[in-house]
DNA sequence: TGGAGTGCTTGACCTATGTCAAGGGTCGAC
DNA sequence: GTCGACCCTTGACATAGGTCAAGCACTCCA
């Protein structure tokens, strides 16, 4: 949603109170309420896995909308705020009520449904296909795109997940991911100090991502 | 969808002719025309990945509804049939209409969109935090259940896909799929013979996917 | 019924990346 | 301001599974 549709809905919509970092928005088995518009900071949605430790399927920054995983009666999801955050929300009961003000709303939210089935294929596609170089290089590219469409810059920015979440959300180990950031600073792809990034070459990260594209950075 | 929803929906849709083994139903780009529930036979989508060989995103078997990845205006995916095979198509433009006739058949499309995205995800998860055997463990309990569901034998069937594009759905090598089954085979927990599947014992393969809750199968 | 082509299996070997372990940094709480 | 708890980095080492190569076995069609 462009900047514009955001305002609107936060017309519409119900304002939630702010959240600090670490609490659940809402959690896995819980019936769906709505979908989610993030107003300030950032949420990780994770999937359980059994066994412990949880999967991470989505980040999602100011702008973006989420929730969908709970579009099946049940969220299959928990949604954790990263940081202090605040969202509005978009009730169910709402939803169709508001499909008819605005007919092509209800459209919409398809585009946006199937746009997160893409996303998370094209991530299908990352974890098998991609060596642990390419997906890091994904990763940033994604970021830095999703903030400049958000009007933020898209060259210098925060992260405001762990290294551990970046390496389960890639399906790596966390010390790999803090060994290649270190290779991207030596290449002088992006330097990363703590969690402020600086994007210094986009194309080449871009290059990355489709592997034979690109020169093959030296290690 | 029940055998009952099929056969409604069998009166409400288009019939399309059936198609020979590696043809194309839709491809990447081309417009959203509309779902797709399998009549007989079996099909994959798979995704583009640039650098030559694509990624299947899922493989849809008689009595499944797929196209989703198409609602967002354009088919991020491609279709292929794996056989001999015919599908009924829902078309966009019927979609509204038979909302009217069929108030629950909005609410249903969403719900079944939903689950795509949750299946995704779990698929998420498969890739990144299991390992090879606990993959393929998890794709015979997963075509195992769903022949079940559509009123066939969830103990012997017939794999309708290679080798290849199995590995290439589990982002293993085909070699490895084809040394695990030799596992599975010595292991008693599943036999195969070419493509005819006989799961032999079907509660310690989804041990096996669940990891630590079973016991360590010896190589 | 036989031959070609494709798909499947098996073995040997190699490497990317996970695991374990230890040390240093950073930030929030009091 | 200081303490403690994470979080991050770095090194050494182990291994799951990829790659390469070769041979076998279907299966489809003439």
């Amino acid at each position: 949603m462009s900047p514009d549709d955001i305002k609107q809905f936060e017309t519409m919509v119900d304002q939630r109170p702010a959240m600090a970092r670490g609490n659940f928005l809402y959690q896995t088995g819980d019936v769906f309420g709505g979908l989610y518009a993030v107003k300030s900071g950032s949420f990780k949605t994770t999937i359980s896995a059994f066994d412990g430790e949880d999967q991470i399927t989505g980040f999602y920054l100011p702008g973006e909308l989420f929730g969908f995983d709970g579009f099946d009666d049940n969220h299959s999801c928990s949604a954790v705020a990263l940081e202090h955050s605040s969202v509005c929300e978009l009730p169910l009961n709402s939803i169709d009520q508001l499909a008819i003000k605005i007919p092509n709303l209800r459209r919409e939210l398809d585009r946006l449904m199937a746009r997160k089935i893409t996303t998370d294929q094209s991530m299908l596609l990352q974890l098998s296909r991609r060596t642990a170089e390419q997906r890091l290089a994904a990763f940033l590219v994604s970021l830095s795109t999703r903030f400049r469409q958000r009007g933020f810059s898209g060259t210098e920015f925060r992260l405001s997940m762990s290294r551990h979440d970046i390496a389960n959300y890639l399906g790596l180990a966390a010390e790999t991911v803090s060994r290649l950031f270190k290779r991207f600073k030596e290449n002088h792809l992006a330097s990363v100090n703590g969690r402020t990034i600086i994007i210094q070459d986009f194309e080449a990260l871009h290059r990355q991502v489709h592997g034979s594209g690109g020169q093959k950075i030296p290690a």
